[in-house]
DNA sequence: ATTATCGGCACTACTTGAGTGCGGATTGAT
DNA sequence: ATCAATCCGCACTCAAGTAGTGCCGATAAT
């Protein structure tokens, strides 16, 4: 349904906090101490993170975590590619990303096909441009875009279902 | 896990044959027998497009649906928002939106919060400036907006319309 | 040794998505 | 009036993905 899962929420959350402590090596029961997440998850999450080379791990006691890279250089692209795979917007035309497959049934006569794959490419460009450190700071006021328009200026209210 | 469902995938197929017969009433079995789309599955849809006043309904003999507005005033957005409701991308901070409700339990502390929601609002402004016709139209090869800027810049660009 | 920490496997419960069936209502043609 | 094509609405199954949990072994500092 176009939205990103807990896995992401509480992996961006961790990874904010381990940038805020850069260079130091940080367990994860504090970060679920902080949050109210579920340790066993944000468990599950920072192994993600780990296998993803995005952040490196210390076993042991006085083990746990730390950005293998500062967060200006970390994409959210990079952080949602490593907890939920690539976005992928349609299934017709993602045989690149991820699974090598041009399955879609559809894909020879559909006549959207190579526009929702843009879509998707426009989204996905827009998090491999967004950095950690921009998510992680507090920032600007929020500047509406809804009421500049477009298309035809009707937007209507939209965003409201039932 | 951040892409539309079949659902969109099928009214967006179906709004563009409409599009190439603007004015008149084509009905659901047209667009069945053209593409690999289950009937049943097409209706559905229809009549979800049909509620959001997207398309209009003829019954009877010789019915079938209609654009309410001609292509280049449909955006992406509405259409979406229709099929699928208004894009979350995160369960933080969408109360508004769709249910009012603001239960996220990590809400209040959050580091992520409003970052996320301004993510949300970013992709929600693309389709929203997408119009149906230009996804209709084969169309011009893709710019990316990845040079332009980034991380905590404003990203604006690009946006296009027909 | 003890303790704190990560690592891996496997499992349950819940939600969502895809797709289907059936009968009813409306309307044009015969 | 009858028939056929079409939209309308409800409710249901089946599969897949998400959220969350349990358990125990491996590491390493003390």
């Amino acid at each position: 349904m176009l939205k990103l899962t807990k896995r992401t929420e509480y992996g961006l959350i961790a990874l904010t906090h381990l940038a805020q402590r850069q260079g130091e090596v940080v367990p994860a029961r504090e970060i679920g101490d902080r949050y109210p997440i579920p340790r066993r998850l944000l468990a599950e999450v920072l192994k993600d993170l780990c296998n993803a080379d995005l952040v490196a791990s210390t076993r042991g006691a006085h083990g746990g975590y730390a950005l293998v890279r500062p967060a200006q250089e970390l994409s959210l692209g990079e952080i949602v590619s490593a907890l939920e795979g690539a976005p992928t917007v349609s299934s017709c035309g993602d045989g690149d990303l991820l699974h090598g497959e041009h399955s879609c049934d559809v894909q020879s006569i559909c006549p959207i096909r190579s526009p929702l794959v843009e879509i998707k490419d426009k989204i996905w460009q827009m998090m491999l441009t967004t950095s950690l450190a921009s998510l992680a700071q507090p920032h600007k006021p929020y500047r509406p875009l809804a009421s500049q328009t477009q298309v035809n200026g009707s937007v209507k209210s939209s965003i409201e279902s039932p």
